[in-house]
DNA sequence: CTATGTAAACAAC
DNA sequence: GTTGTTTACATAG
């Protein structure tokens, strides 16, 4: 919450020295001991989307179902849901620890300090990513949710879990057991999966379209397909937004330190073994530029000065899996601009304007914070014109939101979607200031005004 | 045009 | 040096 007072963790001490991270991956920096991570299932193409049986699903409706399917997908991989995506290894003997949350698992921590010294009981986020609830309480995942809303469910133990339980207790040892028929393979790298997709795999689920991961490679390969070190590999590594979403998705959790990323691209990824450290670069840049992602700060226990920061994924992220982060680029397309015959000093200028801008950003944060804090002591600083924050988060949002980039099947979304709500947003305005937002019937942005077109503080289109 | 990856500048730590 | 943010650009489809 403040970040003007945080105190980054110097170099994450807790971490075993080998886990130190230096941006040239050597040997010594692979970890023996396997993080928590499913690589078997999730490396099956993402068009085999599992759906929820409707007979045991009693808050979705058949006509809710066929309207999932029909609206599914407006675009290929615009969404990546994580079917089938399991928390562990299951051929790892610390499987049954992984429930309890097991440092071996979470954290590599050989000591076995639990979670870096942060008590569960601190964690928000409960191991639920398939939580029944989100189903029985009050059909929201179905119902207020909109288009935008999937209905793909991750794995079909999971659809078991919603209709023979009612509790939400996570019976590891059952778990485990379940899971270990499958045929799981510990490395992404091999793509045997048809086992795993022959046994989950609904008949017919062709309403998905498979991503075109199986590059017929016909000539030139792009700079993406040249990080993977091997050659059969190449563009069927799935993309960062959702590599990082797996990572994610593998910690009951859901959060990690940018270090545990980087690990868990470096055990499961062709990306993480690349020779140079373009790959770290550009997990930071999908974790900063992707709202499924958040990052969070949070107090260790036992030292209120020391916090860790973690990116945890956003609950909508855990539901319905992560969409492209292009999207959530500011005026992606739009900004194109006469090549320079020196591509240099373009460069340095973008650099200089997103330092800029990250500057910037995180003044406004302050001064969010301010705001709330002051609101919080019983301030009123909101006169007749909307407070400059509210500005602020307007600019930003219509920006977001006048995107091209902005899916047009999310138009018309009749509660918040965070998938479009930009960061700062998520992280700092609550849900009651923005509907402070219907007054507002138009703003200035730096390429003019924009107008919302009704009272829900949308742009019209 | 979109999705994706990458390089880079920059600020803050 | 690391982390986070941002912009610019390249490339495939």
């Amino acid at each position: 919450m403040n970040s003007g007072q945080y105190h980054r963790r110097p170099q994450m001490e807790s971490l075993h020295s080998g886990y130190q991270h230096s941006e040239s991956p050597s040997p010594s920096t692979r970890s023996t001991r396997q993080m928590a991570t499913f690589n078997g299932p999730s490396r099956m193409q993402s068009g085999q989307q599992y759906i929820v049986d409707l007979s045991t699903t009693p808050a979705m409706h058949p006509d809710d179902y066929s309207l999932a399917i029909s609206t599914a997908m407006p675009q290929s991989s615009a969404i990546w849901s994580t079917p089938n995506q399991a928390p562990m290894n299951f051929d790892d003997q610390t499987v049954n620890d992984y429930y309890g949350y097991s440092s071996a698992v979470a954290s590599n921590e050989p000591e076995g300090s639990f979670l870096r010294g942060i008590e569960f009981s601190e964690i928000p986020r409960s191991w639920t990513p398939y939580d029944p609830s989100i189903l029985y309480e009050s059909n929201l995942a179905v119902e207020s949710l909109g288009p935008s809303v999937y209905m793909i469910h991750h794995d079909d133990d999971d659809m078991h879990r919603l209709s023979d339980r009612s509790t939400l207790g996570f019976d590891a040892l059952e778990n485990s057991q379940r899971f270990s028929r499958l045929s799981i393979s510990r490395s992404p790298k091999l793509q045997n999966h048809s086992t795993i997709t022959d046994h989950l795999a609904i008949p017919n689920a062709s309403h998905f379209k498979p991503p075109p991961c199986e590059d017929s490679d016909g000539g030139g390969r792009s700079s993406r397909e040249m990080t993977a070190t091997d050659p059969d590999d190449h563009s069927a590594e799935e993309p960062y937004a959702k590599l990082i979403h797996r990572a994610l998705m593998s910690v009951p959790s859901h959060s990690m330190v940018l270090q545990e990323i980087y690990q868990w691209f470096r055990d499961n990824t062709m990306k993480g073994n690349a020779d140079n450290k373009g790959w770290m670069n550009s997990i930071r840049h999908n974790l900063s530029m992707n709202a499924a992602f958040k990052k969070t700060e949070r107090k260790i226990a036992g030292d209120e000065t020391k916090k860790s920061t973690e990116w945890v994924l956003e609950d909508f992220a855990i539901k319905d899996g992560v969409q492209s982060t292009t999207r959530y680029r500011k005026g992606t397309g739009a900004k194109k601009f006469v090549k320079s015959d020196n591509p240099t000093p373009s460069r340095q200028s973008s650099g200089r304007k997103g330092g800029i801008s990250a500057r910037q950003t995180k003044l406004q944060r302050q001064r969010i914070r301010e705001e709330r804090s002051d609101s919080r002591r019983g301030i009123q600083k909101h006169d007749t014109h909307q407070s400059q924050f509210l500005q602020h988060t307007l600019n930003q949002r219509m920006q977001r939101l006048s995107s091209p980039s902005t899916p047009p099947s999310h138009e018309n979304m009749p509660s918040m979607n965070p998938y479009f709500l930009p960061k700062a947003e998520q992280l700092e305005v609550p849900y009651e200031d923005m509907c402070g937002l219907e007054v507002v019937q138009g703003v200035y942005l730096d390429d003019g005004p924009v107008f919302t077109s009704n009272h829900d503080g949308l742009p019209g289109y």
